[in-house]
DNA sequence: CCAATATCAGGTAGACTGATATGT
DNA sequence: CACATATCAGTCTACCTGATATTG
């Protein structure tokens, strides 16, 4: 007889970013970007200044594919890129009022959706799932 | 003033996955497979005999999408289609007994970077975490 | 005829490795 | 010279839309 394998909470991570990816997807579409490019947008929101660099970093994928991303944001005029004056082999990037403009647009769907997606949560338990969740980000970043 | 946004879960959610998948990576390409091609191997696992476009709903992606990656899976030997006897239009998938073994080698390498992810948690909040996880996908498969 | 399934064809996005240029 | 950053080029995987054939 087969042993039942309770489903992996790494399974179960990936699955709710499965499921939120169509649906993030529909919102963020028709302002003419991908959930990839929108994801990069508000980390940037939160972290004025960062480098292409530092956003591949956080990103865990390499500073080429990053680069690609923060291209096509350069394109559609949602950000800016200047020389750090301080260390002038870096580009620091900041939203144009477009890129902010786009992120207000988005807000409430997105919230919408997580509303949905925790529906059944108290706050304490939210919380406590924002939680656990960083902590896991972190001792996986840590670790390698 | 700028009003601080707390970082949403599903971005929380998003950080970990990415997280994940750096780590997976190195876990599963060694075996000469792919995490999307892994992931939908564990799936076959836990429900043997789904169809390629059962498998796509799961997966929230398109049947041209998994179509691909089970092709893949069939063509390393991993995994075997047969018509299913009472609807012949469908393809039932099994794991082929190379397809049992990989996953038999990855397993311990998986549960080790579970337990990274979540070292501080005690065994109720990791039923907890799994539970909420649970519910989010069921919330949002039921809305669109 | 319509719905579900499997599959082919073509296109795009995002990831990789490798290589190059430049600034610290 | 080593290292970090930005970027170009080529390739692969995983998505997508559209089209076709088959079965229920």
């Amino acid at each position: 007889m087969t042993a039942e394998h309770a489903p992996r909470i790494l399974y179960q991570v990936k699955q709710v970013e499965l499921a939120v990816r169509g649906r993030l997807d529909a919102v963020v579409r028709p302002h003419g970007i991908t959930v990839t490019q929108y994801t990069a947008l508000t980390v940037l929101e939160q972290h004025p200044g960062m480098s292409s660099a530092q956003l591949a970093r956080h990103a865990f994928v390499t500073a080429q594919a990053m680069e690609g991303i923060v291209r096509a944001l350069a394109e559609a005029g949602l950000i800016e890129r200047a020389r750090d004056a301080d260390n002038r082999r870096r580009m620091t990037i900041s939203l144009t009022p477009a890129g902010t403009a786009l992120l207000a647009a988005c807000r409430d769907d997105v919230d919408r959706i997580e509303g949905e997606a925790f529906a059944g949560l108290s706050s304490a338990e939210r919380s406590a799932l924002g939680r656990w969740l960083q902590d896991a980000r972190r001792a996986l970043e840590d670790s390698p």
